[in-house]
DNA sequence: GTCTATACGAAGATAGAC
DNA sequence: GTCTATCTTCGTATAGAC
């Protein structure tokens, strides 16, 4: 098993990073975390980002991003938006109970605590954005018209993200359950 | 002028610590932070929060809670739950222009950044669950089955923190403009 | 590419005078 | 109730050897 069949330091670094910021948030993330959690050697922290925990808190935050946006393109391969909102909640249901309320979305956490990690909040607010074309497009392509398809995307993105934040608060699956059967009702109508 | 007419400095510190949460998050604040914009004495943070900053932290959430909460009794004052949502979405929508997206819900970095302060997101959750409340309370007394309600009002509140929250990263009302006109269609039709 | 050691600053918290 | 000073811990970042 070497470097080529191995996710290299680097990459455990980032995934680990994506993580324990949907955990801890990315200040209350250090170096030390990242390095326990992906078993990383302390040497290299500056040789694989040398921009620092900036770097590393934008490259997770697009590596997170990247990785729901796969997960939505695969959910709206089936053609129909309703089942690819369903597994979209589903997911992050699944997601809630395995941590037991102890994690949210890490993409959440860089645009939350904005300013200070410039780099991570705008790679955030691209996520969110590609997330919002994929939805929309797939919600045009079945009839809706493109300012309506552009706004009920956005609702069923800030509808789930909220929901998750406020499923973690309460540590109950209800408020997520609830915009579920909300964002399938109404999807279901148009 | 003396303590009785102006605010002491614990209430400043609590005041300051829920301004500050809202642009940089709790952890992202420190003491310093909050004594500089409250103007409190340094030597005053631990005879109010023997507690330390968890203290602070939990306090600044729930004073910010109980703040929203005004909020919202006020608005639904009138009797229409459409309104009362319109006025929900446009308090945001203004509060992030004036920031310049720099500033979002303090509740929701409660929330966010969880387990790392204990009593500010058991705090955070039951501000929410007192928003949804007062929402489904008032979906109902306008002829809404209580179960119903119940998703709608969650909807609502999850939508509006999570449309708030892609607005900061995309610095852009869209999010929260698209939201707000797909609330104001759904419970209009109700 | 990884190691150890360390500089440097910031932040939370405490002590004791006034 | 507030002041100054300080302790301690921790986190980021750097230096230089291997």
């Amino acid at each position: 098993m070497n470097a080529a069949t191995r996710p290299d330091a680097r990459d455990r670094m980032i995934r680990s990073a994506a993580v324990l910021f949907r955990q801890q948030g990315i200040e209350g993330t250090s170096f030390s975390d990242v390095l326990d959690h992906s078993g990383a050697p302390r040497g290299s922290i500056y040789h694989h980002f040398p921009g620092g925990k900036a770097q590393l808190a934008e490259e997770a935050t697009r590596y997170a991003g990247d990785y729901i946006a796969a997960g939505l393109i695969a959910a709206l391969d089936d053609g129909e938006p309703v089942v690819a909102i369903q597994k979209f909640t589903s997911f992050w249901l699944e997601l809630l109970r395995e941590a037991d309320f102890a994690a949210g979305c890490p993409v959440v956490a860089a645009a939350v605590e904005g300013d200070r990690t410039p780099g991570a909040r705008v790679a955030a607010g691209a996520a969110f954005e590609r997330w919002h074309e994929l939805l929309a497009t797939a919600l045009e392509r079945r009839g809706l018209p493109a300012d309506r398809a552009r706004s009920v995307a956005s609702l069923t993105i800030a509808a789930t993200e909220g929901a998750i934040v406020l499923a973690r608060a309460q540590r109950s699956t209800e408020p997520l359950e609830d915009v579920a059967a909300e964002l399938e009702r109404l999807v279901a109508s148009l």
